[in-house]
DNA sequence: ATTTATGCAAATCGTTTGCAAACCT
DNA sequence: AGGTTTGCAAACGATTTGCATAAAT
């Protein structure tokens, strides 16, 4: 189902190499971090996750992984930034379950028809108003199981 | 069609009671730029529109009359939050574009089948993942036709 | 009068950047 | 060697907050 190690690492190269970027040590082990993960993960999931990387180099590698579409960043209005790679790497469209207590984000798939309708539907919306296209955006907003409190907020 | 304006002002009063706030002059500022504009403002966008304000005060009062329901927070990524009334108030429920180089953001509806069949899918999504569901959102990422340059980027 | 809102200036905090050492080719 | 990446610490900038004054009830 979703694309393997070398297969994903195959096109970071590529895509790297594209724009005169290496691909480090640190960007791999981003790039295996994100995809372990299947869900949008933060800065602070990213350090703990590997105690040996460095904040700054790491903020400074997803602008690169970003720049070179590698790497998506999903802004939720939580605290901080989410990263994941991009969808055309994992071969994998989603759509995000955020919650909007503690920002939590799972991956979902929606079914293909639907994707379909809502690409035409925006696709003819955008046209209206001058837009070009690039995606579509389409979120849950939520609570999780683990934030979803009998009630009132503690 | 859009709520008029005191229908508008009558809500907000209610909403702001509840959580015992006062409606004060600048908060109706606040709320008559945001219904005026008809689509979100970012802070130097009010501040722009009423030098008069102070931007703390902006930001404070914009807290207040989210908690009461009042106003939406709305993050694109972009470098700053843009505001816009609750959509209950407007009685518009509605979706956007978004421009990803400038962050203007215009605002659009789809065919409210289109909406039932996005609930039904994502309601359904949820359950499986323990979410509770408070809204949706659509957005269309793209280029606004002021930033849709011939091609490439500077 | 008493409570709440306002505005200024300082603080906060996620993110970015300068610079010298470590790394890769 | 020559250029890039890294990590530390300082800088940045949107947003928040402390505190004294102004406004509202």
């Amino acid at each position: 189902m979703s694309a393997d190690h070398s297969a994903v690492e195959a096109h970071v190269v590529e895509r790297l190499r594209a724009q005169d970027q290496r691909f480090t040590t640190q960007r791999r082990t981003l790039v295996e971090l994100l995809r372990g993960a299947g869900r949008p993960l933060s800065m602070p999931e990213l350090l703990d996750s590997n105690p040996a990387l460095a904040q700054s180099s790491v903020y400074r590698n997803l602008v690169v992984l970003e720049q070179a579409g590698v790497v998506l960043r999903v802004v939720t209005g939580d605290e901080f930034a989410r990263y994941e790679l991009a969808e055309d790497l994992t071969g994998h469209h989603h759509h995000h379950l955020v919650c909007v207590s503690c920002g939590f984000i799972v991956d979902v798939t929606v079914p293909t028809d639907l994707e379909e309708r809502i690409d035409a539907t925006l696709g003819g919306l955008a046209a209206e108003h001058g837009f070009s296209v690039l995606d579509h955006r389409l979120d849950l907003l939520g609570n999780c199981a683990n934030c979803r409190e009998p009630q009132g907020n503690g």
